[in-house]
DNA sequence: TCAATACCTGTCTTTTTAGTCAACTTTTCA
DNA sequence: TGAAAAGTTGACTAAAAAGACAGGTATTGA
C-alpha cells in the first residue's frame, strides 16, 4: 500500500481509464508531428514510436492500424480547427467579425502550427481522408458564412465581391504563416518567428483586407 | 536503312541525347507529380517507374538515386517559378506591376498546379532540399521586391504597410487555388475548376489587394 | 488480498522498398 | 556496315516497413 500511495503521489491518483488516455494522447502528439512533416505514406510508426518514447507495439495496442492512427489525428485536429471556425459568427458589423476571425486564425498559426500542416499536406495530396468532413461540416459552415457576407453587400456594409474569394484569402493569408515557415523566416532575416511577427501579420491583413473589401 | 528511316519518321531524326532528354523528360514529370502528391518519403519508384510506364531500373539509368530524381525534379520546376517571380518587375506604376503579378501568379496555379503543390509540400517539410536555393536567389529577389515597394510607400502611391506581408498576401492568395483545390471545389459546389474561376479569383484578389494597399 | 482486467513490449513474419547487375537491344558515326 | 556507345530491363539483394502475438507487468475494485 505503502509503494502504491508513493507511485500515486508521482503519476497522479488512479482512475480508470487514466493511462489510456495519457498514453493516446502522448502517441496522438507525435504521430501529429510526423505526419504533419511527411505525410501519410512518409510517415512511419517507427519514427512515431521513437518520438513518443515508446516501442512501436505500444502504439498497436491503442491503435489497430497506421490508417487507424492518422484518422485518430485527423479526428483530434479537426476538434481544434471548429473552434476557430466558430469564431467567425454571425453579427450585424462586419470590420469587427473579420477583425476577430483572422486575429483567431493567425493566432491559430502560432500556437498550433503542426496542426495547420497537416491539413495542409492532407489538402495537396487531395484530401482522400477528408472528404466526409469537407462534404458535411465544411460545407455547410461555408455556406452559412458565404450568406452572412451576402447580406452584407446586400446592405451596402461592403463591395460587391464573391464572398467565396475573401473567405480564402483570409485562410491562404493566416495560414501561410504557419505552412510556408521557412520561407518567412528567411525573408524575415530571422532565426524565428515571434509573436509579434504574428501580430504585425495579423495587423497587415486586417488593413488589407477589411479595406479592400470597403469594410469601415 | 529503309527501315532506319522509317523510325526515323515516326520517331523523328536523330540526334545524340535526343532519346537522353525524352526519357528524362518522360520520367521527370511522372516524379514531379508523385513527389507532389506524396513528399519525399511516400513517394516510391515503383509508382513513379508505372506512372512513366519505364521499368524501374530504367528510372536508375538516368538518375543516380531517389534523392536525385527529387533533386532533378525540384531543380526542374525552380526554372518553372523564376519566370513568374521576374513578372514582378521595376516600374513607376503600383497598380500595373502588381496586378501583372497577380494575373501570373494565378495562371501558373491553373497551368501549373502540381509544380505548385511540390513546393508546398517542401515548405512544409520545412524545405530541408531548398536551403540553397532560398539563401540565395530567393532571399536576393525578395529583398530587391522589398525595396521597390518602399519606395512606392515613400512616393506615397501606396499606404505605409510592412511589404512583405503584401508579397506574404499574394503569394498565399495565389498559390491557394492550386495547393488547396479540393478544399475550393467542394466550395464552389463544382467537379473541376475552369479557367473562368480561376479568371474571377485573379479579379478578387487585384481588387483586395490593390484598393487594400491604397493603389490606385 | 486476490483474481480480473488493462497495459506493456521483445521478437517474429511478411510485404514493400531502394538500389544493383549482367545480359540484351537499339542507336550512332566513322 | 560494323564496332563502339547508349539505352533497356528482368531478376536479384539488402534494408526497412507494417503488423501480429505471446508472455510478461501494473492497476483496479470487490
Amino acid at each position: 500500500m505503502a509503494q502504491h500511495m508513493t507511485k500515486s503521489i508521482i503519476k497522479g491518483p488512479y482512475k480508470p481509464g487514466r493511462i489510456r488516455e495519457q498514453s493516446r494522447d502522448l502517441i496522438l502528439q507525435a504521430a501529429q508531428a510526423e505526419f504533419a512533416c511527411h505525410g501519410f505514406r512518409g510517415a512511419t510508426m517507427q519514427h512515431i514510436a521513437e518520438s513518443a518514447q515508446v516501442p512501436k507495439a505500444n502504439i498497436h495496442y491503442y491503435f489497430t492500424s497506421k490508417l487507424g492512427l492518422y484518422g485518430a489525428v485527423l479526428e483530434n485536429t479537426l476538434n481544434l480547427w471548429d473552434n476557430v471556425f466558430n469564431e467567425l459568427s454571425s453579427h450585424d458589423e462586419p470590420a469587427y467579425v473579420l477583425s476577430r476571425y483572422i486575429d483567431a486564425k493567425i493566432d491559430f498559426s502560432r500556437t498550433h502550427p503542426t496542426a495547420s500542416r497537416l491539413f495542409a499536406k492532407e489538402m495537396i495530396s487531395g484530401a482522400p481522408h477528408l472528404s466526409a468532413y469537407l462534404q458535411q461540416d465544411y460545407r455547410q459552415w461555408f455556406k452559412q458564412r458565404m450568406s452572412v457576407f451576402e447580406s452584407w453587400v446586400a446592405q451596402g456594409k461592403m463591395d460587391n465581391i464573391d464572398p467565396a474569394h475573401v473567405i480564402f484569402m483570409i485562410w491562404a493569408s493566416t495560414q501561410y504563416y504557419a505552412d510556408f515557415e521557412p520561407q518567412i523566416i528567411i525573408a524575415n532575416d530571422t532565426e524565428q518567428l515571434t509573436e509579434q511577427a504574428f501580430l504585425d501579420a495579423a495587423s497587415s491583413i486586417k488593413h488589407i483586407i477589411l479595406k479592400g473589401c470597403g469594410i469601415h
